[in-house]
RNA sequence: CGGUGAUUAGCGCAGACUGGUAGCGCAUCUCGUUCGGGACGAGGGGGUCGUAGGUUCAAAUCCUAUAUCACCGACCA
């Protein structure tokens, strides 16, 4: 490609929205452009990376036995209220009517309609296992759009879905597609770690997260150095203390604490110190008939936090978790948020390992404005239940007995999910079995964020002046930038006849033609991250030498002008 | 959905308080000089100032409504 037949598209200037180095250098390099809030257009250039990626894909996909389908975006919610996630989606699932009044949504999944299409087409055991895939946008009516690409309305992704017999052979392509995942991860240059993770409102049982490990990143993992353990710390068990209780002190006693809302502000006029406070939070249980919630209370250690997604585990509590109102904890407590406590609480009281190690501790007194002090479990407060509440944090042991737990931060790229029999079951599913039993498949589902990776990998490879892309997915294997060809004949046969030679030879080149200063030129080729760069000028030709240079570690080479094509196709690994 | 802020040329911004012919830098086009790391000079083109109302002799500017966007938070495969 000619840079003068090309849309290059590049900004000098930071475009003021982007936070991230991703999302800046997307736009800045002529990737993307923004149409609406989370929604892009892919310029030339992007494309063509994105194209690479969905050739990286689309080959590990058809290798681990796949088989590409094309699902339509349009679904009809017909299918939505068959598998009862109509209502339960949210608004994240746009919705909308045709003409004919007819109710329809944008896909931002396919479980529904891949497992219509399953029980129309699978009669016999014998076709099973079977596993499907698609690459396709996606619509998710996201509340807080961010990031440019990282975290958009309307994404690609490739979704893959299979069905089985038994748990046994769903096992074996859940193995498939985790292996599939890490060729895919590692062919894109990405540093990832596959982490054990929640299913979320997917459904299912058993499932990974692929994280791109990045400061950027919006999740937080917990791995361990002693082990191959690693989970989101949603999921990261916290282990308690192996230390025993002390022996209570004297009897416990009220002291005034006003104006103390929080576990440190209470710490602090109490004298202790954050760990010696208990950390006392109100969510709702079950609902009840009437609408209201009874109210249940969580107890942490003072500077801990509180894991979400864990509690809403927990028989009883709401979930997705809610904590209780300001209102509803008044009535229920007497007292406010921030002078709340266990003793005196008239509900369920759950409490995390962590603070069952807790003696002769601060909390809140139900009354506003006073804490108590030197209170103890058992003495103090019989009926509690402990469990598992907390966030891991740094420094934890890790839940298989074996190192210590470290936390990085990362960005989802993939996860593969066990489903079991949840669509299957609604939708009916099913296949006969041997005893000429119906019975309902197992499914697996599968995801790769297509263009989520693709900011991943930006963020893991980039410096000041731009990009810098794996020989894998770079828009242009090779730049070739000639130093004013109008004015020298020379270098623009020698800039001629490499470009003929590298195209001949199949190389994605990109020939810089333009009639540019040279420094307009090498700007535009580092910022787009192009990884070989060939300059070609009177300079060099004097001495019969063509530049090289490669842009990851900005080493520089003289070749032979007659030799610079042989020597640069075995650089590309030809 | 809450909080904050923004919307003026393709991009980045000034002008608004104090109403009176819409500006700057970059980009773009033309000409010239330059020419190995984002050149310089001269000249040109491009904007119903987000939209709709209102006040006024007169509105980018004041008032009202509304839309869109961004950041923080809550939310979320």
């Amino acid at each position: 490609m000619r840079s003068s037949q090309y849309l290059l598209s590049t900004l000098k200037e930071n475009p003021v929205e982007a936070s991230l180095a991703s999302h800046r250098l997307m736009l800045r390099a002529g990737m993307i452009r923004q149409v609406a809030s989370g929604i892009y257009t892919w310029l030339p250039t992007g494309m063509k990376v994105l194209a690479k990626a969905i050739n990286i894909v689309r080959e590990e996909m058809n290798r681990a036995g796949a088989l590409e389908i094309a699902m339509p975006m349009v679904q009809p919610a017909e299918l939505w209220k068959e598998s009862g996630r109509y209502t339960k989606y949210g608004p994240e699932l746009c919705r909308f009517k045709d003409r004919k009044e007819g109710e329809f949504a944008l896909g931002p999944t396919h479980e529904e309609v891949v497992t219509d299409m399953a029980r129309r087409e699978i009669k016999s055991s014998r076709q099973l296992p079977l596993c499907v895939y698609q690459i396709q946008n996606k619509f998710r009516d996201e509340i807080r759009p961010r990031f440019g690409v990282m975290r958009g309305r309307e994404f690609l992704m490739k979704d893959a879905y299979s069905f089985h017999m038994d748990h046994q052979s769903l096992e074996k392509t859940y193995q498939d597609m985790y292996d599939a995942y890490s060729r895919v991860f590692t062919r894109m240059g990405l540093e990832f770690r596959p982490v054990e993770a929640d299913t979320g409102s997917i459904g299912g049982n058993h499932s990974h997260e692929f994280q791109a490990l990045a400061d950027a990143g919006e999740d937080i993992i917990a791995w361990s150095d002693g082990s191959m353990y690693a989970a989101n710390i949603e999921m990261a068990e916290a282990l308690a203390p192996s230390v025993a209780r002390e022996t209570p002190k004297e009897a416990y006693t009220k002291e005034p604490t006003p104006g103390c809302h929080t576990v440190d502000e209470a710490a602090a006029k109490l004298g202790l110190e954050a760990k010696q406070v208990l950390k006392s939070l109100v969510v709702r249980g079950e609902e009840k008939e009437d609408g209201t919630h009874s109210l249940v209370m969580l107890c942490l250690c003072g500077n801990q936090e509180l894991n979400e997604i864990k509690a809403g585990k927990i028989q009883g509590l709401s979930s997705p978790l809610e904590f209780a109102d300001e209102e509803e904890i008044r009535k229920f407590t007497g007292a406010n948020p921030g002078s709340l406590g266990p003793i005196g609480f008239k509900g369920r009281i759950i409490i995390d390992r962590t603070a069952d190690k807790m003696s002769n501790f601060a909390c809140g007194a139900n009354e506003d404005g006073f804490h108590l002090i030197n209170v103890n479990w058992d003495r103090d407060i019989q009926d509690y239940e402990v469990a598992d509440l907390r966030n891991v944090e740094d420094g934890d042991p890790s839940p298989d007995g074996k190192g210590t737990l470290h936390l990085r931060r990362g960005i989802e790229v993939g996860q593969v999910f066990m489903l079991g029999k949840k669509y299957s079951e609604a939708m009916g599913a099913t296949v006969t079995d041997e005893k000429g039993q119906s019975v309902a498949m197992e499914m697996g589902c599968y995801g790769i964020g297509v263009t989520r990776a693709i900011a991943a990998v930006i963020e893991q490879n980039h410096d000041d002046r731009g990009i810098i892309w794996p020989d894998a997915l770079a828009p242009f294997q090779v730049v070739i930038i000639a130093i004013k060809p109008t004015k020298s004949a020379r270098v623009h046969d020698a800039a001629e006849n490499l470009y003929k030679e590298l195209l001949q030879a199949g190389v994605d080149v990109l020939y810089d033609d333009r009639d540019e200063r040279p420094g307009v030129m090498f700007a535009d080729a580092e910022l787009i991250g192009i990884p070989h760069i060939v300059t070609i000028g009177d300079k060099g030709l004097e001495q019969g030498c063509i530049e090289y240079k490669l842009r990851k570690t900005g080493e520089r080479e003289n070749l032979p002008e007659n030799e610079a094509a042989a020597v640069i196709l075995k650089k590309l690994g030809r």
